[in-house]
Formats: structure tokens, sequence, C-alpha cells
DNA sequence: AAATAGTACTTGGCCATACATAGTACCTTT
DNA sequence: AAAGGTACTATGTATGGCCAAGTACTATTT
């Protein structure tokens, strides 16, 4: 148990909305993604992007279409579909609840006690 | 993939930093650390909480001492070491710029494009 | 034409945590 | 002694982030 690991753990399920929200807003493919979330200073690898964006296809939240690139192979464009729209939606009210609660019970101390 | 699904995913390793949190506060036992959780719409279960308290204790960054109880069996009142107090200053950071870097992610639309 | 380098995507395996579920142990009340 | 509540324990499942290695295609260099 350190600090590296608890950071992983953490991103567990923020990952997914990040993505989805930054497809929400227009077609990427994959790099576009990563230059995205690294200005965020959110840092993701390849091997945790890809299975990521496989597992939001499978689930019909998203879908692509390859496009031709003028400096390398084929490209996936991603784009939301409307499954994927609603659950984006129901993410954003998770995830601000959570920091929400979070907040309260880490400032407790200040405002209660 | 459903949102249960991801709701449970985005908690991971922030129950950590509520729950060390709550006991940087002063000495508490489960039952109190499971009402300050509910109390801020944290909802967890005794099969998540008795687990991750003696993950945290083997990691050393928390002690307990046996306390007797009036109403029922003995309790185990847990404290922060000092190991676990730095803990929760890496914590925090973290946590901090995992929010700062998600808000930015997800609200790049309004402010950037 | 062959070798090299760069880009884009894929795959298999590892690990840690949240949770469900069932169970143990102790205490008080009736 | 029986019943009910409180406190804690143990086991097994599912999931996602990440590492590491690999495939495939394109452009450039030699």
């Amino acid at each position: 148990m350190n600090l590296e690991n608890t950071q992983v753990q953490m991103r567990k399920g923020i990952l997914e909305y990040c993505i989805l929200h930054i497809i929400s807003r227009g077609e990427v493919y994959a790099s576009d993604m990563l230059d995205e979330l690294t200005a965020g200073r959110m840092i993701v690898v390849e091997g945790t992007l890809y299975p990521l964006l496989t597992r939001l296809k499978n689930a019909g939240l998203v879908e692509y279409k390859w496009v031709e690139s003028k400096s390398g192979p084929p490209r996936k464009y991603y784009k939301l579909t409307e499954s994927g729209s609603q659950f984006l939606s129901g993410l954003t009210e998770t995830w601000d609840d959570l920091v929400l609660s979070t907040n309260q019970i880490t400032q407790k101390s200040n405002t209660l006690n």
C-alpha cells in the first residue's frame, strides 16, 4: 500500500468520464485524446486508453469510422452514440456527487467541528 | 458496463482518503466512521470498511486499541500513525490534483473551444 | 529495393479494491 | 437460557488501470 498505488485506484472510472467528455465535443482519435488529457495534466498511457475505447465501443456508448491519414496508418475517429450521451449525463451527476461528498467529509473539521 | 458499475469504480481509492481523513480528526471506531460517511452521503457497507481498516493497519498507517463498550462487544478505536499522517498529506494532494484535472478536462468546452 | 523510424492500434497478464455474502464472537435484555 | 443487537472476520467475484510485448501500416533513408 503506497501512494502510487492509491493514485492508480483513484483514477478508476474517472478516466472513462473524462474520455467520454472529450469525445462528446467532436470526433477525435486516440492521439487527440491523449493530447487533451495530457494538457489537463491527466497522464494516460496507450495500454490504458485503447482497451478503454474498446470497452466503450462494445458497450455501444461510442462508435468510430476509419479515416486515412497522410502521415501513417488510418485512424479510428470516435463519436458518442445516443446511448453514450445519456451515459455521460449520468456520469456527470455521479462525479459531481462524489466530489461533493468527499469535500464535505474531508473538510468537516473546518466547518462543523 | 453500466452506470452502477462505474460508480463503484469511481469510489476506488477515494474511500481510503475519506477514512484516513476521518481518523485523523480523532479516535474513532468503525461505526463512528460509517456514521460520518453516511452523513456525507458516501454510502459504505461493512464488507468494504472492515477490510480497508485491516489493510491500513497492516500498512502501518493506522493503529488501534481495544476499548470496552457498555452496549456490546469491545471496539477497536483507531488513530493515525506518523506514517499515516504523511500518507494522508500525499493523498490530499493527489485528490486535489485529480479534481482539478478532471474539471479542467470536462469544462474545456466552455473555456477553450 | 531494403532497412529504419514513426504512428496507430492490439493483446495477455498482473494487481488492488469495492462489494456481496456468510460466518464468528461477545454483550445485554427478557 | 433464548433472543436480539453490536463488532468484527473471511471468502470469493468482478472490474479497471497499467505494463510489456507485439502487429500493421506509412514515410523516409540508404
